[in-house]
DNA sequence: GTCAGTGCAAAGATTTTGCACTTTG
DNA sequence: CAAAGTGCAAAATCTTTGCACTGAC
């Protein structure tokens, strides 16, 4: 896959070698729509034939974490965490409460109040978690 | 003490038994500044001499969940579910990365944003999920 | 008295860790 | 070659569940 050598890249820049596998994973959560728990991401590389520990998944998902190239996300209901690649444009997450389907939004309504939120609280703000809930429409109508 | 009777309220309009126990994590909760893990309640209820098993916290926290008394939180960073009462003021917390101090904020940034995105969507909304991490006053200092 | 609530023990799910072997730079 | 990465097995943590007993209404 030619884009492979951006992960590569990527990974360079956070000073982490560069393996089959963390490319594997960059890729995985790249293309995928939806965030992911550890635990899809070893099925989807299964599904691909591509022998890995959970365990090492694991490790994985943490050091791209660490080095800010993945996020962790806990969402709502969830109790198992979530990983994203870092996407320059930075988004949120609708979740029906009914089918637990996930709609990634882009526009994201916080940046001015965490300005805000700076000054007053002299925190230094590094970020957010913030994912939305309710009823999708299939399943509003479901409960009619 | 003389607030329980008011726990006791709550449980009758959500048709739920009056016990002690429930009674007692209200309270607990309600008292508490941040969110506790169901292990946290468990643990002040012990610390109390109130003897109770664990995986009935867990399943008072689910009822009370289930019938809004309570909120589930999922708080960045942290692998377990957090437990608030569900005030009337709706809040959110900002987390320091470094001590994992929670401040609770009680402005909401996100109501007219949320209308706009039902309109939007056509979800019906029903909540959301934030929460704001950053350095602490302290933690800025500690690292210089 | 009935049904919901509880304790206990056991299992399930997710995540982490120690150690030996392998691979990258 | 050294240090980082990986597989495997085992454990740690958090959470849920089945069943028998108890307590609320």
């Amino acid at each position: 896959m030619e884009r492979n050598s951006t992960y590569k890249d990527s990974l360079k820049q956070s000073s982490l070698k560069n393996t089959k596998h963390r490319c594997e994973i960059l890729n995985i959560l790249d293309h995928s729509e939806s965030p992911l728990s550890a635990g899809e991401v070893y099925k989807k590389l299964s599904d691909m034939n591509i022998k890995i520990n959970l365990s090492t998944v694991y490790r994985i998902l943490e050091v791209l974490t660490e080095k800010k190239l993945v996020n962790r996300l806990n969402i709502v209901g969830d109790k198992k965490a979530l990983y994203e690649t870092n996407k320059t444009t930075h988004r949120h997450y609708l979740v029906c409460t009914g089918c637990k389907m996930i709609l990634p939004i882009n526009y994201c309504p916080l940046s001015l109040y965490e300005a805000e939120l700076e000054k007053k609280t002299n925190f230094k703000i590094e970020g957010h978690n913030l994912d939305i809930y309710g009823l999708c429409p299939d399943c509003q109508n479901k409960i009619l």
